[in-house]
DNA sequence: GCCCACCCGTAC
DNA sequence: GACGTACGGGTGGGCC
């Protein structure tokens, strides 16, 4: 689409708003909300391209009262008041369009149509064409000969037979017509019964409005009789859609001449949209791109000696190697690469094997050289997951210290909802910088090529480019941390210092009963077979137990059974409460499925999985803690997850036993009670559940009996596990629906237990409603240590999306906060082990508990001291309890 | 043979 | 659709 015009006229909101509402919400990496702004200026951009105008003029509405607010006080009522993402984008596109050099107007008391109605109309009196760029269909009453509509989102354009083509009439009678049809959101009633097609077929009958109103009285049936009904409603319609034509401007035509823009405060700005496109929209940058780096392959001693005089002298330095798998403990270095400044970062090729490799220095006589240096806490570093660098160092000996700062945590402690962290993301986010991936020097799949195997000069660049990337990344990221004074404090307090604690975790491991996982192997299989050939049996044919699909076949098609829930691709679900239903109902099969189910998990998860990643050197497992991993703050854990070993059931229980300690050693579980319904009593403040917390009694027995006014030892089972259920449904924003669904019981008896509930404790229900206020307002919450969690969905347009943000931003506090104050007590703990070097190791974190290996002799002493740490980690409005256990494997010592 | 979506189940 | 946060196994379909 392209014409000439001589006066562009924009209708800036119009635009706004549709790109609002048509685009996903983007906000740059401050958080801030960009998607409608970055919408409405490439549109801008490609209208003025189409047009090349000579006069432009973008038209906002001024806010405020309007003469048709007089005139009629429904006009635009009930409107929601527009979202605040929204509004906060309009102040930076004006200032934007100024700065394009487009003169803009807002006039108070009349609404950006009639200014867009007024300028028309001049400009078309001169006899100037004139084009209006809107979405709004108000506009077409002006198109004439010199004014038309574009729509360029449709990519339409609209001039009078256009009009006539959209609406059926003229551009004369498209006021007569939008009062008889009404408009919705305008409040503008119309005619009831009256559509499109009766409207259009009386102005073509009668000629306009005043000639309708006129021969009313020959129009039968009900429609006759609203529209003579509507006669005074009509005329005030008319008005009220009127667009004004002389509203008073004190500019000349003239002025609306674009002047040059300007180039460094549209960079400014288009910098802090990190939009790409409208810089390079602004054509070459006054300097010139940086060049390439060269990156330094250090092959001799002259030039590693360079490098380490480089290092000791360096305020900070990255620091990154490369090895042979991305198993931590398995891991071997293959090289090193070191950063001091920007485009100063050098490789050290260590141990390369491909064919042809030039001479490189000796890995061992290299690590010995950097070793004091590696292991000064006061030579400070920075590098990208650095967890795994120590890790990977003390393979060789060396006690990686003097960890500073790791761009992981900081853009975790920045973002942690983030998607992905890792720093070919991050170079873009932060940077904007795109960096080779390890994908496109290794290969991927089966091919992919071992570090060491990557010629030299594909490998030395990618690896000096990230401990570059580190560098300049902390350089991006710390300032943005410590403009955040709680986000600082719990990035410099808590997760920087956990780095070695975790570190020293993965690598003590835990010591497993291989043997005894292979009988409990034996004894699943054997077990398995059974249940297999009986299920078989009873569907009369053989099928693989293991297929969802196949078990979706057999009993909601070949046995007619009810599909009682559906998966959300629709097909009929065969979870667990699905099979229990059915089993319930008395179907055999159902019950065999569910047991096959749950011994299947178990040996193929757990007895037969977990023997395979013991260590061949430690004779243990050693699984890797992810610290920036959860949007809450908690830890996750793989390869395998020890956060996910059962205890529900006996079977699973059976798997605990094969935990056990070194000889001379006792296992030690200490477990926080309800840490995080006690957090919930100390944030809200509610007096009911904090003296539920204080009296020490039973916390779900104490809630049951203070919610239906009974003594304690009065309260039923029935109601205790009711309690119970709310009080961890609290915890996840759990609705009346799921609480009946979680007991069993009707819909109306939940939400009358939830009201009940809340009448008792309405310091919880206000706590609750502040969080979604909260959430609403700044698009994050906070835990009681400041860690933030964005929840930019929170005004999303889906229900289902927004209700989801909704349940995060209850469960986020927390959840967050227990994780906080546990991390916490870690560090307490590790502080007292290795400061006095008791025979006692930390081993395992699983959110709430923490598992020691301690010898015998000591380990009373240390349980007191573990307790003491765990308690003292916070002073919350309710005492934290922990309970200690002692045993020879893991599940003795719950 | 590899990759991925899907379904399901384990923990707190 | 309906209860938050994770990790991971098996199936089955598509791709190389």
């Amino acid at each position: 689409m392209t014409s000439s015009c001589t006066l562009l006229l924009v209708d800036g909101f119009s635009y706004l708003f549709r790109a609002y509402h048509a685009l996903p919400k983007l906000t740059n990496s401050r958080h801030e909300p960009t998607g409608a702004l970055v919408g409405m200026l490439h549109m801008l951009r490609r209208l003025l391209d189409d047009c090349a105008p000579r006069q432009v003029a973008v038209v906002f509405d001024a806010g405020g009262e309007t003469f048709r607010d007089r005139l009629y006080p429904a006009y635009k009522a009930n409107r929601p008041p527009m979202p605040e993402d929204l509004r906060a984008q309009i102040a930076p596109l004006q200032e934007i369009v100024g700065a394009l050099g487009l003169p803009w107007l807002a006039v108070p008391g009349v609404e950006a149509d009639d200014v867009l109605a007024t300028l028309a109309r001049r400009a078309s009196a001169r006899g100037l064409t004139t084009q209006i760029a809107t979405g709004d269909k108000d506009l077409a009453q002006l198109v004439g000969d010199r004014i038309t509509l574009i729509d360029t989102m449709k990519d339409t354009r609209l001039d009078r037979a256009g009009v006539i083509a959209k609406f059926g009439v003229p551009p004369e009678r498209v006021v007569d017509y939008l009062s008889l049809v009404g408009d919705r959101a305008d409040h503008i009633p119309g005619v009831p019964k009256c559509g499109p097609k009766t409207a259009v077929g009386w102005l073509q009958r009668f000629g306009d409005l005043d000639a309708i109103l006129e021969q009313a009285g020959q129009i039968r049936g009900q429609v006759g009789e609203s529209l003579r009904a509507c006669r005074d409603q009509l005329l005030l319609s008319r008005e009220l859609v009127t667009l004004k034509t002389d509203v008073a401007l004190d500019l000349d035509l003239e002025d609306l001449v674009p002047s040059p823009p300007e180039v460094a405060t549209l960079r400014a700005w288009y910098t802090r949209l990190e939009s790409r496109r409208l810089l390079e929209s602004l054509g070459e940058p006054e300097t010139p791109p940086a060049p390439k780096p060269v990156y330094e392959i250090v092959l001799t001693w002259e030039a590693f000696a360079v490098w380490e005089k480089r290092l000791k002298e360096a305020r900070l330095l990255a620091l990154d190697t490369e090895t042979t798998s991305l198993d931590a403990m398995q891991a071997r270095i293959v090289g090193v690469s070191f950063c001091v400044a920007p485009r100063q970062a050098a490789y050290v090729p260590l141990a390369h094997r491909y064919l042809g490799v030039p001479e490189q220095l000796d890995r061992e006589a290299v690590l010995a050289r950097l070793k004091p240096l590696l292991e000064d806490p006061h030579t400070p570093k920075v590098g990208q997951n650095l967890k795994y660098d120590k890790q990977v160092l003390a393979n060789h000996g060396i006690d990686l210290r003097g960890i500073a700062h790791d761009t992981l945590l900081e853009a975790y402690v920045l973002d942690s909802a983030a998607p992905r962290q890792d720093l070919d993301t991050l170079a873009r986010k932060y940077l904007h910088r795109e960096t080779t991936r390890f994908t496109a020097i290794a290969g991927t799949g089966a091919g992919q090529l071992r570090f060491d195997a990557i010629p030299l000069d594909q490998a030395g660049p990618y690896a000096a480019e990230d401990a570059e990337v580190a560098l300049c990344l902390h350089r991006e990221l710390w300032p943005r941390l410590e403009a955040e004074a709680g986000l600082a404090r719990l990035y410099r307090e808590l997760e920087i210092p956990l780095i070695p604690v975790l570190s020293r975790m993965e690598r003590r491991g835990v010591r497993l009963d291989v043997a005894q996982l292979a009988a409990q192997s034996r004894d699943l299989g054997a077990r398995l077979a059974v249940l297999e050939q009986q299920a078989q049996a009873e569907a009369g044919h053989a099928f693989n137990l293991g297929s969802p699909k196949q078990i979706g076949e057999i009993l909601f098609q070949e046995q007619k059974l009810p599909p009682v829930a559906r998966t959300p691709k629709g097909a009929p679900s065969t979870a667990e409460s699905v099979l229990h239903e059915l089993a319930e109902a008395g179907h055999a099969l159902p019950r065999l499925i569910l047991e096959h189910r749950t011994l299947a998990k178990l040996k193929s998860t757990y007895t037969d999985k977990l023997p395979r990643l013991v260590h061949p050197d430690t004779g243990r497992v050693h699984t890797s803690y992810h610290q920036a991993v959860t949007a809450t703050g908690r830890l996750s854990s793989s390869d395998p997850n020890l956060q996910n070993i059962p205890i529900r059931s006996e079977d699973g229980r059976r798997i605990r036993r094969a935990f056990i300690p070194d000889p001379g050693f006792l296992l030690v579980a200490a477990d926080y009670s309800q840490i995080e319904l006690r957090i919930l009593a100390h944030l809200s403040g509610d007096a009911g559940l904090r003296a539920a917390f204080a009296s020490g009694q039973d916390v779900h027995r104490a809630t049951a009996a203070e919610v239906w006014d009974l003594d304690p030892e009065q309260v039923t089972g029935d109601q205790r596990r009711a309690a119970k259920a709310i009080n961890f449904g609290l915890i996840y924003g759990m609705s009346a629906f799921g609480l009946a669904r979680q007991l069993g019981i009707e819909r109306s008896a939940a939400q009358e237990y939830i009201d009940r509930y809340f009448r008792r404790y309405p310091g919880v229900a206000e706590f609750l409603a502040e969080l979604r206020a909260r959430a609403r307002d700044q698009k994050y919450v906070e835990t009681l240590f400041g860690r933030r969690l964005y929840v930019p969905d929170i005004d999303h347009a889906n229900q289902t999306r927004r209700a989801a943000a909704e349940r995060t931003a209850i469960n986020a506090p927390m959840q967050g906060t227990a994780a906080d104050l546990i991390k916490r007590a870690m560090l307490a703990v590790d502080a007292w082990i290795e400061t006095e070097r008791p025979p006692v190791r930390l081993l395992l974190q699983v959110h709430d508990e923490l598992v020691f290996e301690g010898q015998a002799a000591v380990v009373e002493e240390a349980c007191e001291r573990i307790r003491s740490a765990m308690e003292q980690a916070a002073c919350l409005d309710v005492p934290l309890e922990v309970e200690i256990g002692v045993g020879e494997n893991w599940e003795e010592a719950h």
